[in-house]
DNA sequence: TGTGATCTTTGACGTAAATCAAAAAATGCT
DNA sequence: AGCATTTTTTGATTTACGTCAAAGATCACA
């Protein structure tokens, strides 16, 4: 696992606005520098971190993607979400101080490393980031409810455009085209997340491009209706 | 909403070990009672909260059993979980200070209501409270990857043996029987968290008291040959 | 204690998605 | 640039679970 670390601050990072809590006054805002202690850098392909492994920081994503995926005993996977820049991950590690997930990288990153004991400290000082921590968990166990409702309810057309139209929100929130994008995950990545065969998240791709909605080459996707999209997507919370 | 009201204290609450973080001084510990301002009655049938409510308080559940749901815009529900005695619900509210799902008493219950900004402001002062909330958030995210795992990759029968087999260990942490119980939800419920239909639960329930598995009388269940269930489970964290 | 409402079981049948298979396309490596 | 490997697409077939339906069983309530 290759990682190049150096120093950096959050107070001038420009992504400040997603992953920490926002009204700091300029005082407030150094402390919470003392968050971060290095970053690091992750290779395409390579694990941040994975089942197992002791448990000692959050990581917010500077740059790059990464999915998240669980095991099961006979070995069968499961993707539980995919991340990307502004976003946080390791929250699993909580409860047993051991990670119960892996964490690899779908493209080269740049992940800030803040060790939890450091936010538990910061966070008993300054309440605006206890509470930015609990929204935080709270968020994810909300998205995770959705694809509860996802997983349990939802045809395999409702569930790729749930993905699609979720992906291209969040691309969006970072300055990225509202129409096009490109996937940084396989087919059978996408099919572990939504519980479906990668057969079948293939044909569904195959079935809105004939359609109209989208166009997709390979992994670049353009979604040409996204009324149409919009519409098969039922979910409460898919933000 | 029916719901009586009176005052109570953790400190001598006998199911402090199940919701309280443990290694408390007697003078702490008598801090920490005033984290739970009032009890309330939960009527069988009645919310607790509901969707869209805002969000003041999280609850320990002191008797009986609820369920939480989410529905999607088109009116399909998903059963998201079920609570019993010593677990917290609520959590779904914090990020946007309104509930996003329901939570149901499925027999009449008891609560104790613990206003957030309070455990907050206690938590800030208490390190070991503050890492007590953290660990209860972690755990329910880790629980909901287990969910997801069930529900992408998991056949009804495996499905069912692990909804079983969880119920009945935590269960057996309350001091009941390891091999007796009596379901508080219906077959449509167990099928709506479970991602099946109820005839689908139905018949599953069947062929595992046909293979002698376990005994079933409507929602009395006994269970027979708990290895052949354990066998059937293979999640990762089912705890 | 009876009676309508609700829940559960079971059977027959349908279907969405899985599986199996093979070709085509894209990607990585030397 | 060329060749092996991986990924994606598409087709044919199977299957697990859903749907529809009807009969029992249980429950709630007057």
């Amino acid at each position: 696992m290759k990682a190049e670390v150096f120093k950096v601050a959050c107070s001038s990072c420009n992504l400040r606005e997603l992953c920490m809590p926002v009204g700091f006054d300029q005082k407030d805002m150094h402390k919470l520098d003392e968050i971060v202690t290095v970053r690091k850098k992750i290779k395409q392909g390579d694990l941040l971190f994975e089942n197992g492994e002791i448990f000692t920081s959050l990581y917010a994503i500077r740059t790059g993607f990464f999915k998240t995926s669980v095991a099961s005993e006979d070995g069968r996977e499961q993707v539980t979400g995919f991340q990307m820049a502004g976003e946080i991950i390791g929250l699993d590690g909580i409860v047993n101080d051991r990670h119960t997930c892996n964490a690899l990288a779908l493209e080269d990153a740049e992940v800030c490393v803040m060790p939890f004991d450091h936010i538990e400290d910061l966070s008993r000082e300054f309440p605006v980031l206890q509470k930015h921590v609990h929204k935080i968990m709270s968020r994810e166990i909300v998205r995770e409810h959705g694809m509860m409702m996802l997983l349990g309810n939802m045809s395999a057309e409702e569930r790729l455009a749930n993905f699609l139209v979720n992906l291209v929100q969040r691309l969006f929130a970072r300055g990225q085209s509202q129409s096009e994008f490109i996937l940084r995950m396989s087919r059978e990545e996408i099919g572990s997340y939504l519980g479906l065969k990668l057969e079948t998240v293939s044909r569904t791709f195959s079935k809105y491009s004939e359609e109209g909605i989208i166009e997709v080459k390979q992994k670049h996707i353009k979604i040409l209706k996204p009324d149409s999209l919009k519409q098969l997507v039922k979910l409460p919370n898919c933000n």
